[in-house]
DNA sequence: TCTGGGGTCCTAGGACCC
DNA sequence: TCTGGGGTCCTAGGACCC
């Protein structure tokens, strides 16, 4: 197989070129940013087209950045600072205080997203959605796809992209789905590598093991412990050895990939396994005493997660819930009920029961629901012949209390 | 100054059935 | 009275990816 890899990089603004930006943060400051826009600049709609037309001093600075934000890209001229994906904002605010912060426009990517993927998959029908800015390709029986050992069609693809989305993209080609994601960052940005098996000890060999797509910080730090840095090394390393130190399964796995093995194929379609809302609070926030912000953000998560599924059309009977407390620790408790279902009353009483088996004195930062075991909707299997149905009456998103106002069941509905 | 949100896959123990 | 495997499902946690 001969396989590409290729992935979007930032949106390209013209009139930001050169300078630092980071694009992240939350919905607050997006709002933010759009309110203050709509007084300053009524002219403006907030588009990032319409970027170009706003003045560069409008745009807000990192400097004095509150909040829990991460950075979700950079450009290169702000990773000069040590800036990068995943940072936290405010720890960048400190590095680089000057760069321009613009807020994350999930709309706008996911449009983008469809367009790069749509321009793809006219040129290269054989596609592997890899999230929303990658892409795998097997472009084996594409005509002309050999051509310069695949770089006249990647040449092709980068200018097609270019042309219809303003974006420029990095692409890597291999004979393998594994080389080609390694090959993808050897000449960032908009760069075109191409990885032969005969380049494996001269060009994948000196990279880190962390650039194996499938090497997270954990594995690399033990790695590391045991003085296997390079990729060459790990290749050089005793497969029993990996094993017993890795795990039968991922030692051998790791020992196949220094060796620039992998023979999976490219996956065109995939079924969601789970779909799932979850918040980090503005606060750390306590069960008993935000007992009524906790009780309104869980009902809009279900309420989330429902829309979600409807839209989708997708069904689910395992309901779970994930918390984060304020340590960083996180826990989940799920359950399988026996309809499988999408709504939200149904979830919001389900998730409830999950939260009951949960250690609720400590402070938490993020709250989850999630909703797994899915099936297209309207495909469910029939209900296990073990089933009665329940005596109880069906669920509902609040209880009514006497008075006649709604009290929100967090955390101890029936 | 701590660390987003949405996912997948793997492991491991226990229940339960044959 | 003690002792089997195998298979599947459920649950919790964790590593990893975009």
């Amino acid at each position: 197989m001969d396989a590409f890899y290729a992935s979007v990089e930032l949106l390209r603004y013209p009139q930001l070129k050169g300078l630092p930006v980071v694009i992240g943060g939350g919905r607050r400051r997006e709002d933010d940013l759009l309110d203050r826009l709509k007084v300053a600049h009524p002219e403006c709609e907030w588009r990032a087209e319409n970027l170009a037309e706003i003045p560069l001093d409008f745009f807000p600075r990192l400097a004095g950045y509150t909040g829990r934000g991460v950075i979700t890209t950079a450009t290169y001229a702000a990773r000069q600072f040590g800036v990068g994906s995943a940072m936290g904002l405010m720890k960048a605010a400190k590095l680089c205080p000057e760069a321009i912060l613009l807020p994350v426009d999930f709309d706008q990517y996911r449009h983008y997203s469809r367009v790069f993927k749509e321009t793809i998959t006219e040129i290269a029908p054989l596609m592997e959605d890899r999230g929303i800015d990658e892409v795998y390709i097997d472009f084996t029986h594409v005509p002309g796809g050999q051509r310069e050992g695949g770089k006249v069609l990647a040449r092709l693809i980068q200018k097609c992209i270019f042309d219809v989305t303003g974006l420029t993209c990095s692409i890597g080609v291999a004979p393998n789905k594994l080389l080609a994601k390694m090959a993808s960052e050897l000449n960032k940005p908009k760069g075109i590598s191409v990885v032969h098996e005969s380049d494996l000890q001269t060009l994948i060999w000196p990279l880190a093991c962390r650039k194996i797509n499938g090497v997270g910080p954990k594995a690399d730090a033990k790695l590391k412990a045991h003085g296997i840095a390079l990729i060459g090394q790990l290749a050089a390393s005793e497969p029993q050895w990996l094993q017993q130190h890795f795990g039968k399964v991922y030692g051998a796995w790791l020992h196949e990939a220094a060796w620039g093995r992998d023979d999976r194929p490219i996956s065109t379609e995939s079924e969601p396994v789970s779909i799932s809302r979850e918040t980090t609070f503005e606060r750390d926030l306590h069960a008993v005493r935000d007992r009524e912000e906790l009780g309104k953000i869980f009902t809009r998560l279900c309420q989330q997660v429902a829309a979600d599924l409807k839209r989708k059309a997708y069904e689910g009977k395992t309901i779970g819930i994930k918390l984060r407390y304020d340590n960083f620790q996180s826990v989940t408790r799920d359950q399988t009920v026996q309809i499988y279902t999408q709504d939200a009353a149904t979830i919001r009483q389900v998730a409830g029961q999950c939260l009951k088996r949960v250690d609720l004195s400590r402070r938490l930062r993020l709250l989850g629901v999630r909703v797994g075991s899915l099936v297209k909707q309207g495909t469910a299997p029939a209900i296990p012949k073990s089933y009665s149905s329940p005596t109880s009456s069906p669920p509902t998103l609040h209880e009514t209390r006497p008075d006649g106002h709604t009290q929100l069941l967090f955390p101890d509905d029936e």
